[in-house]
DNA sequence: ATGAAAGCGCTAACAT
DNA sequence: ATGTTAGCGCTTTCAT
C-alpha cells in the first residue's frame, strides 16, 4: 500500500496539515522539533507525495503537454529534449502526444492533455488555424514552436523565418548557377512558407517557375525519392538543383539521385531544412537550413513555464536559422 | 471556467451520480430519455471529464510511464512510437522520462512517475540492477525493453539476444576475411552482452583478443569516431573490421574513415546495431542488426497495459534481429 | 430509475 | 505552533 500524508501524520504524531506545511516549506510556524521528526518519518517511510491528489487540489498538475506531429522525424525529439530539460528543471512533468499529421488527432491530443490538467501546451508545426483559435479560447496557455500563425489571441511563438531561409538557400543554389531547381515538400501548411520563399527567390532572380518540377507530399523520406524519380521522368533529367522541405526529404532525394549515378554537387545540388543531428554526417554531407530545434524546446518551455509560475505574459520570438553549406552544393 | 460533472448534473436537472453512470456506460438502470438528456448537454457544453480526479478516486491514471536513455538517439522514438500507438488505442497517456543514462536520474523518473499514478512502467536499456529490484518491490508493474536481466521478481521482458547478435556479426566479418576486428561500444552494462558475443566469435575462430582494438565510451556519433582514431593510431592503421554497439557509434566510424580515404568496405568493415531507420540511406548503406524497435514498444504496452486491464501476468519474450546486409561489407 | 454521501490524497483558510 | 475542516472532480455504495 502506498503511504499517504495522513500515514506519515500519524506516525510522527502529527496532522496532515502539519505534514503538508513541512513538505511544501510553509514552516514558518513550525518547530524545529517536528521538522526533524516529520522528515526523518517522511525519509524512513519513503514517501512520495501524490501528484495526481495535490494537482487535483491546486488545480495545476505541473506537467506541460507537448504536442508534435511524429517523434520518429528526428527533428521533434530534439525540441522535446529541449523542453524536457528545462521543464524538469523547473519540476515539470511532459506528456507527449503525436498527431501524425492528423487534424482529427490533433484535437484528440488536445482532449486527452487537458482533461489531464495540463498547465500549458507546447504544439508544433501541426496545427489547423481553427484549432489554435479553439484552443486558445478554452484557456490553456499554449506556445506554438515553428508555426508562425497570424494570430491576435494571446499566444506564445518560437519560429524561424522559414520564407527568408527558403528563399535563402533557392538563391544559393541561384547563385551557384543552377537553373532548373526543384521544390519537394509536404502538402502540409507549414510547408507554405518554404514554398513561398522558393517561388520568391526564383521570381526575383528571373527564373520561371515549372509545375513539373515541384513535388508535394510529407515530410518524410519517401517523398524525396519518389519527389526525385517522379520529376526526373517528367521532366527528363533536365534538374539541377532541388531544395527540399526538410532534411527527411533531402536524404531521399539524394538516394534517387544516386541511384542513378546522377552526382551529387556536381550535376545536381540539394539542400535541405531543419538540420537534423545525421545531416552533417550523411554522405554527402547535407547542406542545409539549420533550425535550433534544441533552442526551440527550450525557448518554448521556458516561456510557457514563467506564465504559468510567474504570469510573465507569453511573447513572440523569431530565433535565427543558418544556411550552412555542406557537400550536396 | 471548466465545466465539470456537477456542471452537467445541473444543467441536466440530474444527480451527477447519474451522469457519472451515463459517462461510463453503466447505465443499465438508466432512463433512455434521461441519458439522451444528459447526453446533449455534455455534447453542447464541450464537457471533458477530468482525469485527474477520476485518477484520485479510482487509483487508476490511465497512463504509463516510459524511462529511456535519450529521446534524441532514433531507435528510442521508433520505441515509443509502438508504446504510444497501442496505449493510445486502449486510452492510455504515455508519461516520457529521460535518463541520460544516469542511474541517479533513473531514480528521479521512476519517482516522478509514480507520483502521478502511473499504472505501470517501461524502461529501456538503461537500468541498474539494485534500481529494478528496488522499483519491482515498489508494486508498480514493470516491463524491462531491450535489456534482459536476470531476475527473479515479476517483471516483462521483451529483448533480442543481443549477444548472439553481435557473435554473428562479428562471424561475418571474420567469414569475410577480416582478421584484426574492432569494437567500438559504450561503457554502459547493456553492451556486455555485445562485448561477449564479439569476444566469443574472436575466440571460437581461432582470432585472439586485442585490447588495443577495443574502445568503450557512449552510445553516440562522436564516439564511434574518437574510437576509430584512437584505434587507428595506436594500431598503426591495422584495422580491417569494426562491429559496433549501435548505429551511431558506426555513422562516426564511417565518417572517421572515410576522413583517412580508408575505403569501406574494401579495406575496413563496418557492422552497426539497431538499425535506426537512416542506417538505410547512409552511403554506404550500413550493414547492422535489426532490432525490431516499434515491435519492441507494441508488446511491452500490449504486455503491460494487458497486465494493468485484465491481470494477465508479465511474461518474457524474446524478438527476433536479424543481420541486414548492405553496403559496409 | 435516480440521488445522497463518502472518500481518493492533498492544501489552505481558519480555528485554537 | 498545530489542528480541524472543507473541498478539488470524480465514482460507487446504498437508499429511496
Amino acid at each position: 500500500m502506498k503511504v499517504t500524508i495522513k500515514d506519515i501524520a500519524r506516525l510522527a504524531g502529527v496532522s496532515s496539515a502539519t505534514v503538508s506545511k513541512i513538505l511544501n516549506n510553509n514552516d514558518q510556524h513550525i518547530s524545529e522539533k517536528t521538522r526533524r521528526r516529520v522528515l526523518k518519518v517522511i525519509e524512513e517511510n519513503n514517501y512520495n507525495p501524490n501528484s495526481v491528489a495535490k494537482g487535483l487540489r491546486m488545480k495545476q498538475s505541473k506537467m506541460i503537454g507537448f504536442v508534435l506531429p511524429d517523434i520518429r522525424n528526428p527533428f521533434f525529439p530534439e525540441i522535446a529534449k529541449g523542453i524536457e530539460d528545462v521543464a524538469k528543471q523547473k519540476g515539470f512533468g511532459v506528456l507527449l502526444c503525436n498527431t501524425d499529421n492528423d487534424f482529427t488527432k490533433e484535437e484528440e491530443c488536445f482532449k486527452f492533455l487537458t482533461s489531464y490538467m495540463i498547465d500549458g501546451i507546447i504544439f508544433t508545426r501541426s496545427l489547423k488555424r481553427s484549432n489554435v483559435e479553439k484552443f486558445i479560447k478554452s484557456g490553456v496557455p499554449m506556445v506554438l514552436v515553428d508555426r508562425d500563425l497570424e494570430i491576435e489571441e494571446e499566444v506564445g511563438k518560437i519560429f524561424i523565418d522559414a520564407q527568408k531561409a527558403v528563399y535563402d538557400s533557392t538563391k544559393k543554389l541561384i547563385d551557384y548557377g543552377c537553373k532548373r531547381i526543384a521544390f519537394i515538400s509536404a502538402k502540409h501548411i507549414s510547408s507554405n512558407e518554404r514554398y513561398i520563399g522558393y517561388k520568391e527567390a526564383l521570381n526575383s532572380n528571373g527564373l520561371v517557375i515549372d509545375e513539373k518540377l515541384i513535388y508535394l507530399e510529407d515530410y518524410n523520406v519517401e517523398t524525396g525519392y519518389r519527389g526525385v524519380n517522379e520529376i526526373i521522368s517528367s521532366t527528363s533529367c533536365k534538374v539541377d538543383g532541388v531544395v527540399c522541405g526538410n532534411d527527411l526529404i533531402a536524404v531521399g532525394a539524394i538516394k534517387a539521385f544516386d541511384e542513378k549515378n546522377i552526382q551529387i554537387p556536381n550535376e545536381v545540388k540539394i539542400i535541405g531544412f531543419d538540420d537534423i543531428y545525421l545531416s552533417q554526417y550523411l554522405n554527402p554531407p547535407l547542406t542545409t537550413i539549420h533550425q535550433p530545434a534544441y533552442e526551440f524546446g527550450k525557448e518554448a518551455a521556458t516561456m510557457l513555464i514563467d506564465h504559468i509560475e510567474n504570469e510573465v505574459p507569453l511573447y513572440t520570438k523569431e530565433l535565427e536559422y543558418k544556411l550552412i553549406i555542406r557537400g550536396t552544393v
